[in-house]
DNA sequence: ATTCTGACAGCAA
DNA sequence: TTTGCTGCCAGAA
């Protein structure tokens, strides 16, 4: 059989990146989740930076992804320097209600959102 | 085909 | 406790 590399749960095998933006415009508003949940969900669990790999691709997609919703397990918002100006991503997740204090989402673990148990 | 990179995560000192 | 190194997998050059 052939090798499945992808035991992951891609609803389309139409690769890795479109389940990535898949996953995260799934994300509720006003919620928030960290790469490695999303990369654990995929089923390539230890592959986080995949996932943010995925996302700095996204501007290539036609449809909006919510990529701000998306930060490292610490709260950290690594990607900020991704959304054109480094305060464009803190913007968007104050606009959410999220409180952000030096570049660290303050109440990111109640805010926390889980695809592999939301889903 | 081979090498490098990357918006992370986990573990070792 | 914090800092640093390694592993991870999939694209791009």
């Amino acid at each position: 059989m052939k090798r499945e590399s992808s035991h992951l749960k891609n609803p389309n095998n139409e690769g890795f990146f479109k389940s990535v933006y898949d996953v995260t415009r799934l994300i509720p508003y006003g919620r928030i989740t960290s790469y490695g949940a999303i990369a654990r969900y995929l089923g390539t669990a230890g592959s986080a930076r995949m996932v943010g790999w995925a996302l700095n691709t996204c501007h290539n997609q036609p449809d909006f992804v919510p990529a701000h919703r998306v930060v490292n397990r610490n709260g950290l918002l690594t990607g900020k320097q991704h959304f054109g100006n480094s305060r464009t991503m803190q913007q968007l997740l104050e606009n959410e209600g999220f409180v952000v204090v030096d570049d660290v989402v303050i109440n990111f673990r109640e805010k926390f959102w889980d695809p592999s148990l939301e889903l």
